[in-house]
DNA sequence: TTGACATATTCCAATACAGGAATATATTGC
DNA sequence: GCAATATATTCCTGTATTGGAATATGTCAA
């Protein structure tokens, strides 16, 4: 069995470097999908399909304009990754902690000297 | 072609669900790997084989306590994650502020009738 | 309607991955 | 050295996924 599908899951979807690329370039406001095409010089049919795992998961979401197609981030997911990391910052400040510890017990050892 | 490495990637690695549940138990501390077997309920070979992966994107370290081998979280190294969901920070803030204006545009058309 | 433009979909091939089972490599204690 | 414990690696299979090329769909303009 592979990895479980693209599809569902926001981490995979954003785990593709190409994608994570259009969604950057989605930063800057809504653009066309031949925008996008030129802008990061990828085939179309490349970030069309892109394009539509990113709208499955729902990060990013489009409007038809005449026979364009225009696709806007919908960061409000990223949400996941957000709630995510969250439970990372307290490791991770935590680590600091101990090393503000440390830091602080090596300066009291120097000044008993 | 298939997906890009998921060694070289701290995004990829990071888009298993099951390598998230690992970090997740590793947040509590250090822990051997049959600690990790029999918490997360998963087959050893998995587990060392998840444990390789997230160890050569630098996710975890291990040292070797006799024939156990414990693993601890670097949580320094979600700062790729961090910095990418920063660049959307600011959108995501945009879009509230947005929204902030067009209630209080709302409003004010309320007071004017 | 026909042609041009914009985007989406389908088909194909190559590859990488997760999971499972079996096995290999330490390391400890007797 | 030998058994037992702890972990890592290898081999295999099924499947998901990406990229490419070709094609389909949709929309406007003349």
């Amino acid at each position: 069995m592979a990895r479980s599908s693209t599809t569902s899951d926001v981490f995979n979807a954003v785990a593709e470097g190409r994608r994570r690329d259009i969604l950057d370039t989605l930063i800057a406001g809504e653009k066309a999908v031949g925008t996008i095409v030129t802008d990061l010089a990828l085939p179309q049919p490349q970030v069309s399909k892109h394009l539509r795992v990113l709208s499955e998961v729902g990060l990013v979401s489009s409007r038809a304009e005449g026979r364009r197609r225009l696709y806007r981030l919908e960061p409000t997911r990223l949400q996941p990754f957000q709630e995510w990391l969250a439970k990372y910052e307290q490791a991770w400040n935590e680590r600091f902690d101990r090393m503000g510890d440390y830091l602080k017990e090596l300066q009291e050892q120097g000044e008993q000297q």
